[in-house]
Parts: structure tokens; sequence; C-alpha cells
DNA sequence: ATAAAAATCGACACCGTGTAGAATTTGTGG
DNA sequence: CCACAAATTCTACACGGTGTCGATTTTTAT
């Protein structure tokens, strides 16, 4: 069980392996960045963290797993900054900030997001880690709709059932988008907010003709 | 086998081989929703057609190719069916059409799209393949817009960016969907295309309250 | 019937994965 | 400083899947 030793005061967690484990994960990043998924070897991995194959599975016990852990530190920096603005603020305002983060994210993260997406179908366990990350964003959305009066369908759950579906159409805008340039991703933000915003009967506010 | 031996009159042309070909597709098509890509070897493809792997080797250069072949023949079948109603009839009937062609391609070969979305990042000539199927929907997708009035926007392209972004939706969404139920999938279709019809500003035809 | 073309097979080399055990470093208490 | 245990690293190996090659058999056309 990983338990905590003795530590003397607060510093004796940075143990060596600490920043081993680190310096993976950031070559992980580069390199997913750099080949894809399937180009990318453990030995590549290793050797950009300075270190063989063999020391490399005493951190990791597959290059899933290397991956899965990138994943989670990357989606888990998501889930704090969206429990801030839950449904907190007023809806344009709320979807505004909620895209104009998840624009952030994407152009800091764009090779881990697009990987996790591509892989989510072979790595079961970053299949969840992704589902769990689009069902807060699925709740989030239902709950701006919700406000702006969306029951109206003949099932309960109308705002529901749009809600997945605006999701899906924002994160495969975004994987796309975000793989040509800031520019496209800004301007295809905008045009799912737009449609976003249309569909929760909300006209878009500086809206001419 | 239902073949027609008589190689008399016009059937010179039905090699051997061309019946092993379609008995490894057929194989590959099975495979692909038993096991899916990465688990579906060589081998297995070969077994399921009753060679072994040097003979497919004949037939394909790879792997790879194998499956290239089979999206190419599914999508194929989406082409033709696509350049009959391409922007024909009034606005709301073509999209309802269009809606229930894509449901029913996908309803008979779910798994084949799925694998093509899947691995359209790593093997480059099914990635172009499907955007080249994603361009013929969008292009229609854009025409159903600009007949309602969509230019709108400040943009001389509003009507395109709308109809990438929304292209995008239902791929995703069908994607997600055919993998759980036909029923799903009807459902998230009509979700779907309640939303496009939203954004073209074309009110739903029976909507109660 | 026969020769070219088409199709099939078995064996081989290559590459990437994951494992095992030995060897080395690091941290700690006597 | 020394010894000992935990943490870390390495080298070597076995396994499985891919793709290639040359030999061999089956089809097809004449």
């Amino acid at each position: 069980m990983p338990d905590q030793p003795p530590t003397r005061g607060r510093r004796g967690t940075e143990r060596k392996g600490d920043v081993r484990e680190r310096a993976i994960l950031d070559t992980c990043e580069v390199l997913l960045a750099d080949k894809g998924y399937d180009a990318m070897t453990v030995g590549d991995i290793a050797q950009g963290a300075g270190i063989t194959r063999g020391a490399l599975y005493f951190y990791f016990g597959s290059k899933q797993e290397v991956v899965t852990a990138l994943v989670a530190r990357t989606v888990e920096h998501l889930w704090e900054r969206s429990r801030a603005t839950a449904a907190a603020d007023e809806p344009r305002r709320a979807i505004a900030a909620a895209m104009q983060r998840t624009v952030e994210l994407w152009n800091a993260h764009g090779p881990v997001m697009r990987t996790a997406i591509d892989v989510s179908s072979t790595v079961p366990e970053i299949g969840e880690l992704w589902d769990r990350t689009a069902d807060l964003f699925i709740a989030a959305i239902t709950a701006v709709l919700e406000r702006a009066g969306i029951r109206a369908g003949g099932e309960p759950d109308q705002a529901a059932a749009m809600a997945r579906v605006l999701c899906w159409m924002i994160e495969r805008t975004f994987y796309h988008a975000s793989q040509e340039s800031r520019e496209n991703l800004q301007a295809a933000s905008a045009t799912c907010e737009h449609i976003w915003l249309t569909s929760a009967g909300l006209h878009p506010p500086g809206q001419p003709a």
C-alpha cells in the first residue's frame, strides 16, 4: 500500500522517482504531439526521459498506462476549473466562459486531448476518463438549457438529449479545429457557441439584420 | 456458393480471386464488429476467409489496406445515394431524408463506420476517404442552410461554418449512439435533426406548446 | 495439353512489448 | 564511516504480430 513514510517536516515526499515520473509524462506529451500514439514506442519515451525501457517499466506497467496517466493529469486540470463556474453565472455569460476555458485547454494540450479521443475505444481506462469528463460537460449544458426553458419536447429529458448532442458537437469540432490553428479553433468555438445559444432559444446579443 | 460457374457469354471476368477478395472484406467486417481493430490480427482475417496469412498478402499489402478497402466499399455506397437527393427536394423533406439514410447506413455498418473514424488519424488513406465523405455532407448541409437564408452573419461563409459544425455533431452523435442500440440511434437522430432545423431557422413542424 | 498467370503455402527476419533477475544507487541508522 | 534495505536502473530473454521470399500448386486461356 502507498503509505506515507515518516516524512520529516514536509519535504520528504519528493522522491527521485517523482521527478522521473513527471519527466516521463512530459516526454510522452511531446512525443504524442510529434509522432502520434502508435508511432510512439516505449523505447522512445524512455529515451526522451533519459532512462532505458526496463527502467520505465518500473514506473508504468505499459504504454497505455503512461498515456492514461497523462490524460488523467490533463483532464483533472479541467475538472477543478469546471467546479468553479458550475451553474452559478447568468446563462449567456456561463456559456461564454465555459467555451473560453475549453479553448484554452485545447490550445495548451491539443495533442493529448486528441489522443485521448482516438484511443478511448481501445483503452478502457481512458474511455472511462473521457466519458466522465463528457458527463460533466453534459450536465453543465443541461443546466443552462433547462434554465432557458427547454423541457418543451415530449420526453421529460429533452434538455439532456440536446445537451449530449451539443457536447459531442463541441468535442468533435474542437478535435478537428485544434489540428489546424488557434485562429481556426477560436472561430469554430464561436460557431459552436452560436448554435448552442440558438438551440437554447437565447438570441445572440449583437446580431445584425 | 451462389456463383455462376458457366464462363459463357459475359461472365469470364469473375476471377476466383474476386470472390476471395470479397470473402476477406466480409470476414474483416465481422471481425471488426467482433473484436475491434487492434485485437483483430491479419491471421484472424486470413483464417476467417479460409486461407493463410501468406495468401492474404497476395491480395492486400497490409492490414490497413484491407480495412481501407472495406471502408471504401462502405462509404461508396453512400456517395451514390447522396447524389440522388442532392439539393433537389424541399428543405425540411431533404433533411429528414438525409438523416434517415444515414441512420440506415449506421445501422447496417456501424462497426465499419466507427473503425473508420477511429483510425482516420493513423491511416492517412482512410482519413482522406472520410474527409471526402464529410465534405459531401457539409456541402449538402450548407445548401440547405443557405436556402433557409443563413448568410446573416458577418463572414461570407457563415453557412459553411455552421454546416461543418453540424456535420461533426451528427458524426459524433451517431458514433456513440450506434454503439448502444437502434432505438438510441433513432432518438439521437431526431435530436440532431431538431437542432439542425432550429439552426436553420426552420421551426419544427408538429411542435406542441 | 500445355504454358503462362493466378493463387497459395511455409519459413524466415524484424520489431515492439512485457518480464525476470542481477546490479547499482540512494537513504538511513548505528 | 559502514552496513543494510529500499528504490532505481540495467541487460537479456521470450513472445507475438508483421511483412517478405521463393517454392509450389491451382486456374485460366489457347
